[in-house]
Order: C-alpha cells, then structure tokens, then sequence
RNA sequence: GGCGCUGUAGCCAAGCGGUCUAAGGCGAAGGUCUGCAAAACCUUUAUUCGUCGGUUCAAAUCCGACCAGCGCCUCCA
C-alpha cells in the first residue's frame, strides 16, 4: 500500500487517539499485518459497510463494548486518514510560514470571505480589525493585566489567573470547581490551574512572534478580542454576538479580560445563534461534513438561501440541506411573481383605476413588532407572505388598479422584504438573464403563436410554447395578452 | 459526569400561561379563471403541540421525571 506509514503505531495509538481507553473493554489480538489491516479498514470504510466515525462517538458517548477485528481495521485506516489530512493542512501552514508570506495567505482567504459576503448580501462592518495589526494594543493589555495582578509568568508564557476573577463562569453558567474536576481537562505543568488560560505565549523556534516585555512570542487567543473591542467600540458596548460554541470558553475569557483590565462591564447584551446543521450535526471542519457558501450559491440564488435563514430563528439549530433551499426557492417564487407584475404595471404608467386600501400600516406594525422581538424573523417573513396574498388578492377581485397602488405596494416591500430581509429583489438580475436570448426573437415567435391560438390551431400554439420553454423561456398568457419570462 | 439547546401537521418552522378548535412556507387534494398551460385567488390538509405526571379557573406555553437528537466543557479559531 504504501499510503500510509507506520501502521503498528497507529494500531497501538487507537485508544488513545480516537476513543476514551477505559471504554473499550477489548481489542482483539491482531493476526493481520499491519498493512493487511489498513488494506481492510479501507475497504470496509469505501464500501460504507463500517462508518468508524460512529464507532468513536458510539464510545465516546459513553458505551462500554469490545470491538471486533474489522473495527479495528477501520479505525487504524480512519486514523491514519486523518492524520494524513490534518498533515497536508499543517504542512501548507509551515510552508506559508517559512516563506514569510503568511500575511499573502491570509490575504488570500480574506479576499474570499468578502467575496462570498456580498455574494450573499451582508452589509458590511464598518472595520474589520487584524489581530496582527493591534499587537501593541494586545500587549498593553495583557500588562495591565500583569500589573493588576490577574497574570502570571511563566517563563515567558503569561497566563489569566481564572481564580482571580470572581465572576468567571458566570455567562455560561459554569462553576468552577465542576470545571477543574472535569475528567476532560488535561493539566498543563505550567499553569497554577488548569483552567487558566494562556494571554501570550512564548515562540517555539521557527514560528513567528513579536517582542514584548516577557519575550518574543504570540498573542492567546481571546485576548485580541478583548484588545479589539475596547479599541474600535469602548470599554463597555452594547451588543456581542457569536455562535454557540464559543460561550465557553472564549467569550467567558474576553468577559474575564476585558473587565479585570477596564474595571468596568464589557456588554450590555450576548447574541448566540444556533448552529447550522447537516443531518442534525453541526458543521463543523473537523467533521467535514461542511458546505462552503460557494457552493450554495452556485446552485441557489441569495434570496433563497436568505429566505431559508429568515424563516427560522437565530438562535436555534437549522438544518440546512439541498432540498430545503429548493423549497424557499420555490416559496420565493411568489414574490418573483409579484415583483415582476409591479415592474410591468409601474411600466404602464396608468393613471386611472383604483387604489384599494389594505391596510399597509397595520403589515409594517406587525412586521416592525416581529423585529423588535428579538429579531423573529421567521414571524417577519410571515407577515410577507400575508402581505403578498392580500396584495394578490386585490388584484384579482378588483377591476382596474391605479399605479398608486403598486407604488404603495414597492415601497412597503422595499422596506421590508429588500431591505432589512434581503430576501426580494426588485433589480433585474443580470446573472439569471440569458443574454444570447434576441428580444425581437421571442416577440416574432409570440407573435406567431398568437396568430396560431386566433386561428385556434392549438397545436402548433402549443408547440411554440414548448419549444421557447427549451430555451428557457416561460410563456404566460393573459387577458392583456402573452408575457414572458426567462427562467434559467 | 457538569452545563446548555432542541423535540409543534408528510417536510421546514413561528407561537412560550387565556385571543391556540396553533402563524407562515414547501408539499398534497379539490375548485375559480383559461382552448390548454402557467400565474394568481378560494377551500381542505394538527381538537393537537416527544412521553408520563403535577401546578392552575385555564398549559404547546410553568414545574418534575423520563425518552430522543444535538452542542460546550481538549487543541485550534
């Protein structure tokens, strides 16, 4: 085989590496080489016969079980896979950093980010700070911290003292005696309590560093958030948002940071959202069970993946799959519909006819009441939906409609659905357009197939209609005569 | 083991003590319009909210237990 190296290593590693020891109650004595067994492993995984990732959360999760031959092999090949993996990222890393270019590798993924951002609407913030340009800040910091006494060093390694700090555990709800006791916590020598955190740590030959008053070394993480944040937004700001995951220990530590070094509170208010998941797991890298916004957007237009996001709640888990944005795409489809029927009606520039009143004010209240609820935007999108039916009612009961009326109706869903939801769009959208398609080409063909239907030879208006929808446009007969659209 | 989140129709998902015989979307069924489509509109699609108890005049909503799924508690961000 040849992939892989060392495999009796790995196969002795197993315990230690994949699942907690003292839950394997057996580990069968091998007779396969260590070759043969990785050969296996690889054939059982690829045919999906063991999935050797549940085999680790099955334990870990607390189940005592002997395991069998097979599962060994395919834990040995699971490991050596990761392994594998994880080594070409580092090894990318190192290169990165032995040319000096990490800044060039950051850029890189930054560009990317913006990129994908806009692709899918966000606003933009309005400063986007780098860790590596706020290293004096970072430092002044973490002396101050020093100097107030919630620091030590150690050898050139600094570390946040935790037990100095009285109100640690407080936004996760954590206690931290139960915290030392956890049977996960690993001791560090260094640390007088391991759940001391690290502030600045000492260079490792090689990696890059900056000079500071213990040493050469590198920030910890958390302590550029604190140093950051107090920097651009103040000692003490209003909202702090993040996902789930990060409660503890990251914003506990920035908490601890923040409000030992600036004796003051660090935020009024903690947004956490939910996680998204995939198949009811999160999505996570080291899974890699994750989707990249790329790849979302080439097969669903923003609004879509907008509309799915909106109809749920931030802060719970989402389940994001394929069929799940065909189905907002399908739900945006009503707007479409009607953004198209505003356009063409504004188009008109009737001035006669009536402006039915539905009651424009009391959609904005509710819609307005949905946001200040914590951001209810699964309640929000309702109240559109509800809009567009009543606006599409009125359509269809009422005789003659002014403009006024579409005007009232665009300006509410500008508001609204395009502004503050990003999930409707009034612009014509370039990308969908198909531009090889001749206007004068589908007028000739509608031409034609209205004369066809006034000579009721509906078969060849029918196959007219089937022919441009190869080509990707959408017939749609009305009283006022034959519109079309182009789906793509 | 500790802390926390989630469980509502076929699917997604709001509602978090009375207005709930439970919003909205997708899907499905029937209808109006139409030569047919498409769109749009109308009607139907949960007497029930994971299970079992309790509190209350009143519970999907509060409390308790249990079941199921997920997350954090370790490195990295």
């Amino acid at each position: 085989m040849g992939e892989f190296e060392k495999p009796e290593k790995e196969l002795a590693g197993i315990k230690k590496a994949l699942v907690p020891e003292e839950k394997i109650t057996e580990i069968p004595i091998e007779k396969r080489t260590p070759e043969q067994m990785l050969e296996r492993g690889k054939e059982l995984v690829d045919k999906g016969e063991i999935n050797p990732q549940s085999i680790t959360e099955e334990i870990a999760n607390g189940k005592q079980r002997a395991l069998q031959p097979d599962e060994v092999a395919s834990l040995v090949y699971y490991k050596a896979k990761l392994d594998k993996e994880f080594d070409s990222v580092y090894k990318k890393i190192d290169e990165a950093i032995k040319n000096e270019n990490f800044n060039e590798f950051a850029k890189k993924y930054i560009t990317a980010f913006f990129d994908d951002l806009e692709e899918l609407k966000r606003m933009k913030a309005d400063i986007y700070p780098k860790a590596t340009e706020h290293m004096d800040d970072i430092i002044s910091m973490i002396e101050s911290l020093e100097d107030k006494g919630f620091a030590y060093n150690i050898d050139g390694n600094v570390f946040y003292e935790v037990s100095k700090f009285k109100e640690y555990g407080k936004l996760s709800g954590k206690n931290i005696d139960d915290l030392v006791s956890g049977a996960r916590i690993e001791i560090n020598e260094d640390k007088k309590n391991p759940l001391d955190f690290a502030l600045w740590k000492k260079a490792k030959s090689g990696e890059p560093y900056w000079e500071s008053r213990w040493g050469k070394g590198r920030p910890g993480w958390h302590i550029e958030c604190s140093a950051m944040s107090c920097k651009h937004l103040g000692e003490y700001f209003d909202i702090h948002a993040g996902g789930n995951d990060l409660i503890f220990p990251h914003h506990e530590n920035e908490i601890a940071q923040s409000v030992a070094s600036n004796d003051k509170p660090f935020v009024k208010y903690w947004l956490h959202f939910g996680f998204l998941n995939i198949e009811n797991e999160k999505m996570s890298k080291s899974l890699s069970n994750f989707i990249t916004a790329r790849d979302v957007l080439a097969r669903h237009s923003t609004e879509a993946v907008r509309l799915f996001f909106t109809q749920a709640y931030y802060r719970g888990p989402l389940n994001f799959s394929d069929e799940l944005l065909v189905a907002a795409g399908k739900g945006l489809e009503k707007f479409k519909n009607l953004v198209d029927r505003i356009s063409l009606e504004l188009n008109k520039n009737r001035t006669e006819g009536a402006a039915p009143d539905i009651g424009i004010k009391q959609f904005e209240d509710k819609f307005i009441a949905a946001m200040d609820d914590d951001f209810n935007t699964a309640q929000a999108v309702a109240v559109i939906f509800d809009f567009v039916k009543e606006v599409n009612r009125r359509i269809t009961e009422t005789e003659h409609i002014s403009v006024e009326f579409y005007k009232n109706v665009k300006v509410f869903l500008e508001k609204t659905a395009v502004e503050v939801l990003g999930i409707m769009n009034f612009d014509v959208d370039d990308k969908s357009a198909n531009k090889d398609i001749d206007v004068n080409f589908i007028q000739q063909m509608i031409d034609r197939r209205t004369e066809a239907k006034n000579e009721k030879n509906y078969a060849r208006a029918d196959k007219i209609r089937e022919e441009l929808k190869e080509l990707g446009i959408e017939l749609k007969d009305s009283k006022e005569g034959t519109t079309y659209k182009i789906v793509n």
